[in-house]
DNA sequence: ACCCCATATGCACATTGACGCATATGCGTC
DNA sequence: GACGCATATGCGTCAATGTGCATATGGGGT
């Protein structure tokens, strides 16, 4: 129960509502862990039914009632007793990677685009945390444990994705480089094997 | 699908039992995405439902009938109009992560042996990658798009093992910092809020 | 008047993934 | 001879995840 843990931790933070919790997974520790509102809907249901987390109705007029979670005594033992544990290496799952492998027998055209996509992508992310760190931490040092975590992860989530990028940026430079030398394949559906 | 493009992406290659395939998703595929055995039966059944591969059995003595899968046109056209669509960049989802988040929160000193286990292992990766590099790539360059593509796949691994050991070390560090200034709490179940 | 957007919650279904178990047999080891 | 290991394929179950749809309403734009 990964995802259910990750709420925990973000309402280690302040009580919350689904929507409010739907909101920060589309933003800071969204950065590292995507989950649209349905997925945290159903997630709040079960911590609520084991007890972790407490909803507390508020009435609204004009909008419809929300329900405010705060963490339980038992919920911040279990998230205690989760974090005690050893976390599991995950694997990079990306399928421009499996593109990459299987590189000569697929079109070039498109994975250059894609490529050229994804370093903006991955770009764009780069100035963002960037420009997180500046605001939230101009010295580079953090005061408490709370502000070391989010340096920590701020610093890692800014060079992951400048990795990313330049990765992209040499991947496309050797596709460049190469395509003088390699055979450019037109776009036929009906390919033989003659790679020589 | 992504799995069944991993396979088939696999199958480029050469043509490959089930059993093969589960041990490529051990080593150099497997280091950026992971699948067992039974993932990649079911994945098969699929793929050769589509007629996207095709299964040649071979009777063995000693040892139960194997199936050798081979790409079809179809599964070749399948995997390239797959390859042209644009790829999905992917969360990083790693538990320690949600962990730093809420570092405030939880016991320090399961997370420093954490993240000391976590340096062993991607140190190990990192050197496995290198060594694979100098062995495969000595020149440091591709003579055609297949090793291009290798490549490139190899150097990424290197590098993001490399950046996330970076990154172990360095939470060790100001962890260690820290610790003189932040309270060490003790290991107790019932634990009140007093942060201060 | 109509439509989209933001707020706020939730169900149903399909896919994917993780984990254990079952089958069949030869080979080496304790 | 019992046991584990490598080879080789597969079923069943459950948790996690992804996608679409449903509900309710006030406010702003056209």
């Amino acid at each position: 129960m990964a995802l259910g843990d990750a709420i925990l931790a973000c309402l280690t933070e302040r009580p919350m509502t689904g929507y409010e919790l739907a909101k920060t997974f589309d933003s800071s520790i969204g950065f590292f862990w995507k989950a649209d509102h349905q997925q945290i809907y159903r997630e709040l249901s079960k911590l609520r039914d084991r007890g972790y987390i407490q909803g507390r109705e508020v009435v609204q007029s004009g909008k419809p009632n929300k329900l405010i979670y705060t963490l339980t005594p038992e919920g911040r033992t279990a998230l205690r007793h989760w974090a005690a544990r050893p976390s599991t290496p995950p694997s990079i799952k990306d399928d421009l990677l499996v593109r990459l492998h299987a590189l000569d027998s697929i079109d070039i055209e498109p994975i250059r685009t894609d490529l050229m996509d994804r370093l903006e992508h991955h770009r764009d992310r780069h100035e963002n945390y960037e420009r997180i760190l500046k605001k939230r931490f101009p010295e580079g040092t953090a005061s408490d444990v709370l502000d070391l975590g989010n340096l920590l992860l701020l610093r890692l989530g800014a060079r992951h994705e400048q990795m990313v990028a330049d990765f992209c940026e040499e991947a496309l430079e050797a596709l460049s480089t190469m395509s003088g030398k390699a055979i450019v394949l037109p776009i036929e559906d009906s390919k033989r094997e003659g790679k020589g």
